[in-house]
DNA sequence: GGTAGACCTGGACGC
DNA sequence: GCGTCCAGGTCTACC
């Protein structure tokens, strides 16, 4: 990437950790993100003014403060939507006090920031993306839609919007999601799904876990996972991983008496409230890593995803 | 309220 | 190379 326009500076939290805060959540390893571990920066197309895109190069200073490298030179309202963007992606404002309080062992590992996505939409579109499916086919999809749909970087909901469901089911083989993905784009563009309604901080999780249920698409787990990426860690995003997690056994969807195991799992982390989603979390991530020992080791587990 | 089956794709596996 | 099976969350129809 050629970086010979604006450089920007972002002031961060002093214990944040440009790399652990990429690092902590799978959806890092989806396009349009690309993260140099050797290098530790992140490099991805960002959308300026009137949706044109910027590729930004995110790296962290000696001093602590992110350097943002931008391809083109930004005036002053541009710059401040790409580090909104950046501020987003690295939930560099978020205050996670009371968590560290809660769960000592999280902020001894450093763990708090969950990466996510620099808008609500790209969260919801890469969360339909990744259910049902296995991890490689997710990651296909999101590069087809950069590519194909987005012009390189990630498809707004207007670009969407214009895409015929059949096209985009072909294009960027999505299968049946084509439909959902539209119709949550064209239901944005109309209005009828706001945005700024959904990241009000006045709004219960109640309320967002319901409104969120409304969307065609949107179920349980993908409600709760995207309250998640709202910063609302109350609601567990139960899966077939969380019952590998919780159970040893595979094949989750075909458990008996799933209602009472979901119950069981909420019961397990309620002493975490309201940081159950991240002390969930903490634990198949630090679960990963240990994988990833063992992986160069030399056994055949591979790390997890999402 | 609970359950079964369809949706769709790519990968694994057997032949 | 081809066919079959499987994983995965959501939706709908049915009991």
């Amino acid at each position: 990437m050629r970086v010979n326009g604006s450089t920007l500076q972002l002031g961060v939290p002093a214990e944040f950790d440009l790399a652990a805060a990429v690092c902590s959540y799978g959806y890092f390893m989806l396009e349009p993100n690309r993260w140099a571990p050797d290098s530790r920066r992140l490099l991805r197309p960002l959308r300026g003014d009137r949706e044109r895109i910027v590729h930004v190069r995110i790296s962290q200073t000696r001093r602590g403060t992110l350097r943002i490298g931008c391809d083109r030179r930004l005036a002053r309202a541009e710059a401040g939507r790409i580090r909104r963007q950046v501020a987003r992606m690295l939930r560099i404002d978020e205050d996670f006090t009371a968590w560290r309080r809660i769960h000592p062992q999280a902020r001894r590992a450093g763990f708090d920031r969950l990466f996510r996505s620099p808008d609500f939409f790209e969260d919801a579109v890469k969360t339909i993306t990744a259910c049902n499916v296995s991890w490689s086919n997710t990651i296909t999809m999101n590069r087809l839609l950069c590519k194909r749909i987005g012009g390189g970087g990630f498809p707004t909901p207007r670009q969407l919007a214009a895409t015929s469901p059949i096209r985009l089911r072909r294009s960027c083989r999505v299968g049946y999601r084509a439909d959902r993905i539209v119709g949550l784009a064209r239901s944005i563009v109309r209005g009828e799904t706001d945005l700024s309604w959904l990241e009000d901080p006045q709004r219960t999780t109640d309320e967002i876990h319901d409104r969120l249920l409304e969307i065609d698409g949107i179920g349980p787990y993908s409600a709760a996972n995207l309250c998640q990426h709202l910063g609302r860690y109350d609601r567990l995003a139960i899966d077939t991983e969380t019952y590998r997690h919780v159970t040893g056994r595979r094949g989750g969807s075909r458990l008996p008496n799933r209602a009472a195991m979901d119950r069981r799992i909420r019961a397990r982390y309620q002493k975490y409230r309201p940081y159950q989603f991240l002390a969930y979390w903490f634990e198949l991530w630090t679960g990963y890593e240990g994988i990833e020992a063992r992986r160069h080791e030399g056994t055949k587990e591979t790390v997890a995803s999402k």
